[in-house]
DNA sequence: ATTCATTTGTTATGGACCCTAACATTCTTC
DNA sequence: GAAGAATGTTAGGGTCCATAACAAATGAAT
């Protein structure tokens, strides 16, 4: 973690003389092709200041909904409660966040971020912006609301 | 791996009465979210015939192109060449594919699909178009289309 | 009220995926 | 032919996350 190099450029979007065969007519394939370039770019960016994209939501989340409960973090960000327990381990011994006990439910935590973690998560989301602004800099504005429309469209099951 | 339970759906696309913040504006968190519903299908549809998306793209690849040496694939997968090795060494084990002398070049090795490992990826195409069509079955054909040519311009940098 | 099922968080363990670093071998270049 | 580049490999590690088994607490059913 924590990269300082630049990214070694890894991926090439397409090879000279190299068929794809089916992957190209892939949703999935398109997919994923695009989560590398937009990870690589996120880990240039935030690695430095030690966040990963998952720490990067739970704290998004866990700012937006004081006094979360890990469960249900773990439902929103799609997490297994085994997972949720390793990240906000993380968060806490970065000082980011805190446990705090339930009032009512003797066995939940209920999750807030510390005055460091909301003075880093502000910086974050700034260079997240920024970052976003970046990789979606080859679409028009009405492209990448209809590339989050129909990404979201595509997560919803029928 | 090789789940047979048609995953646990852990993923609640909105979590009422929970904010999201900054992540519903974001193409980054989108594409994590697709990608999440994608893969559990993904996994369920190929899973129980051992294979994995990586396996699968590295099939298709040598498939579509015999003889490929491992750092070209590695190049198009945007995969090291250490990684690589292990994914040849995965699909060698299954028997599916072969490391085969290059003629002029002593280093280097020739990757082919063995008649099994033709055999099992014509199945596996099956089932993945199979996904393919389930997956953005909510999308009109234009609509998939469109999203495709989206990602795909997302993930080539300027 | 007491039992039984459910829910919450935790630990332990491990899998999938992939990297960097160091290395031997074999080109390639000059 | 010597130096440098490229190919594959091993070793070791890291991230992210799941399942399984567990303790503790809560809720429901009777």
């Amino acid at each position: 973690m924590a990269h300082i190099s630049p990214a070694p450029q890894r991926f090439e979007r397409r090879v000279p003389d190299i068929g794809y065969g089916v992957l190209d007519e892939l949703v999935g394939y398109a997919l994923r092709r695009a989560q590398i370039a937009l990870y690589e770019d996120f880990e240039a960016a935030l690695g430095p200041m030690d966040i990963t994209s998952q720490r990067f939501s739970a704290m998004v989340v866990i700012a937006a909904n004081p006094a979360i409960t890990q469960g249900t973090l773990g439902r929103v960000l799609g997490v297994a409660r085994s997972g949720v327990v390793q990240v906000v381990n993380g968060l806490q011994a970065r000082g980011w966040a805190t446990r705090e006990a339930h009032g009512t439910d003797a066995r939940a935590w209920l999750l807030k971020l510390t005055a460091e973690g909301r003075t880093v998560l502000v910086k974050a989301r700034r260079r997240v912006h920024a970052h976003d602004a970046r990789v979606s800099q080859r679409l028009s504005t009405t492209e990448r609301d209809q590339l989050i429309a129909l990404l979201d469209r595509l997560g919803s099951k029928p």
